[in-house]
DNA sequence: CGCTGTCATGATAGCGCTACCATTCGTTTT
DNA sequence: AAAACGAATGGTAGCGCTATCATGACAGCG
């Protein structure tokens, strides 16, 4: 690093702070010739300015190795083009999915993610969403509809867009997701259709996934619509391979006759389905088994498994493209949209 | 500076900017009865004011519904609590376990995680680093000791600390990984103790994923050292478990004589021993299949996947920790960690 | 020739916060 | 008792950038 460096005359302060070798606009300008705010234009407003100007900033840029201030810059616009998302978990690969489709869109555009991660509870979402409204964020992505109060009310007075995904319904600004209770009565149509009758739901923390909570919902509307039990078991552990081998223990252990079982997700499905393999239980002829979500790991297990496929990175990109559109203020028509899910019947039902 | 009219008098401005009705530090202060500095202080530096003037600021806070403006307090003292993750991509859940590990250590301290994808592509990297460094950001994490030019110059003059994760070497400050060469020859250490001799490596766009290649030529001078052939077989999309029963396929036709094969990842494995078992054949009777990355899925299928298993989110977490050290102030010990592996030895080889 | 409109540029004044130094006041030291 | 000290507080001056308004130059037009 150079120290006779550039400062050579600009404001030569009394006292205060760190003199700071670091190039700024001002540096930029003075080599390029023009005035600071010149130099701010020809990088922010290329076509406001001149050929002239815009070309020797720019190389002036290039020969200082200016790197621009976003920090400063923010604070003097009030726009950080920095979008915040929230998500309750990356364990879960969905939430990763959805994180791929909005990061692609939106660094294309020239926004950054700003991520933050609940662990499913919500006043860590609260302190989340506080922190990233003092980042002046341009945009809020988070996921699913439920907030606690102060969250809540934070974000009602808040005036940039709001982007809640995974779940479709009444939210605060935008959303992006799909019906929960409509892939539950799906799936557990399906399953009566093929003609099983003892059909257990087994779910991970209900409390906390509270869509595959709603998938239930569904799923145990049908069942009742059919006039059958719709028993559930719920899994005290986070959903994984492991869980969904414990899972199908667990069912054929208390519920003996039963003949599908219909998972909270692919991973406790797959789970299942492997175990079972290894304890050389015929699926789907012993025990049928489905899923939720259409991860890559269904469809290569044998037989493959039934799940109801959700459109996760799609879901994503949707939802940065429609922040996209409302940032650079074009109208908005619609505040929702429904991405669907799609029924895939494979072997194991 | 007169106080007596308490309300609503802060800078009535000629002209100049929205009015904002933001909250403001300076309207804490007043409704505290204090100076901005003082409530600056009683927010940051708690200890450093009086109890009586701490509880004030914190009840104006309070009844105000004040958000502190971070974008403005990074500019005034040019630290940002920000931390820029920096990771090839987030198909591969290794880098999201990474991510976990760090965004759990460093959340809980009250740094933020700013987030960039290359798609492994380094002049990406380096616009993403110029980005961040923009945002003042207090450190900066990436995955790999590989930058282009541009980058290391750009590096190599910030004076915040640096991490790069996940292999081992001279990096350009802190460095936490694992050594990819000595887990390549752990491997073929096992498959030719195990008594293979046909072995080929299988891996997917290595030029991409260099440590798959860092591995290969450790694979490659054990099998030297035995003196047997190593081929090499490179498929030209990413790894997946689609992948891996397509190199499992072209293994079996351009070298029938294989006994084993030795996968870049586990991804790759799994989808060729899911698909090894769709085809009938026995594994490792037939062939030996190896893997490296210890995922889940491994120890789920039948046989259980010899791997390697790398601590992932051990590696996030110590990288998290070793930063925090250096930003705190602590003197820095070791620049190198080595997280190191373990074989897992499954039924697969 | 003045009038208006457009374009490129610049001077000024902050964005909201904190670093720096100065001041006050009560307490300890010599 | 004077001097020295530390703790609490405050005034001031920016951090580096951009919004706003002002200016000057020049084209088109009656």
């Amino acid at each position: 690093m150079s120290k006779d460096s550039p400062n050579a005359d600009l404001p030569t302060n009394t006292r205060q702070r760190r003199s700071s070798d670091q190039v700024t606009l001002s540096h930029v300008a003075q080599v390029a010739g023009v005035s600071p705010i010149t130099a701010s234009r020809a990088l922010n407003y290329p076509d406001k300015v001149s050929d002239s100007a815009r070309r020797s900033v720019l190389q002036a840029v290039e020969s200082l190795g200016y790197v621009p201030n976003l920090v400063a810059g923010s604070l003097a616009s009030s726009r950080s083009r920095l979008i915040a998302v929230i998500v309750p978990s990356l364990i879960n690969s969905v939430f990763v999915e959805v994180i791929k489709g909005l990061q692609e869109t939106l660094e294309a555009e020239g926004y950054q993610i700003l991520l933050g991660n609940t662990d499913y509870d919500l006043d860590r979402e609260y302190q989340l969403v506080r922190t990233f409204l003092g980042w002046s964020c341009s945009a809020l992505v988070t996921a699913g509809l439920r907030h606690n109060s102060a969250c809540h009310t934070l974000l009602a007075n808040w005036d940039h867009p709001i982007m809640e995904v995974m779940e479709l319904g009444q939210g605060m600004d935008l959303n992006v997701g799909l019906d929960h209770v409509a892939a539950g009565r799906c799936m557990a149509t399906h399953l009566t259709d093929k003609g099983y009758r003892h059909i257990v739901y087994v779910g991970a923390r209900l409390a906390q996934d509270y869509r595959a909570s709603m998938r239930f919902d569904g799923h145990k509307a049908v069942l009742k619509e059919k006039g059958v039990d719709a028993p559930l078991l719920e899994l005290d552990t986070l959903g994984s391979l492991q869980a969904g081998a414990e899972g199908l223990a667990q069912v054929l252990e208390q519920y003996p006759h039963t003949q599908a079982i219909h998972f909270a997700n692919d991973d406790l499905a797959a789970g299942a389905l492997l175990a079972a393999q290894r304890q050389g239980l015929n699926v789907p002829g012993d025990i049928a088994i489905a899923g939720f979500n259409g991860l890559p790991l269904g469809q290569h297990v044998t037989p493959q498994l039934t799940t109801i496929l959700s459109p996760r990175e799609e879901m994503g990109r949707l939802a940065a493209k429609e922040l996209i559109r409302r940032l650079s203020g074009k109208n908005v028509y619609r505040r929702q949209h429904n991405v669907g899910f799609t029924l895939q019947i494979g072997g194991s039902t």
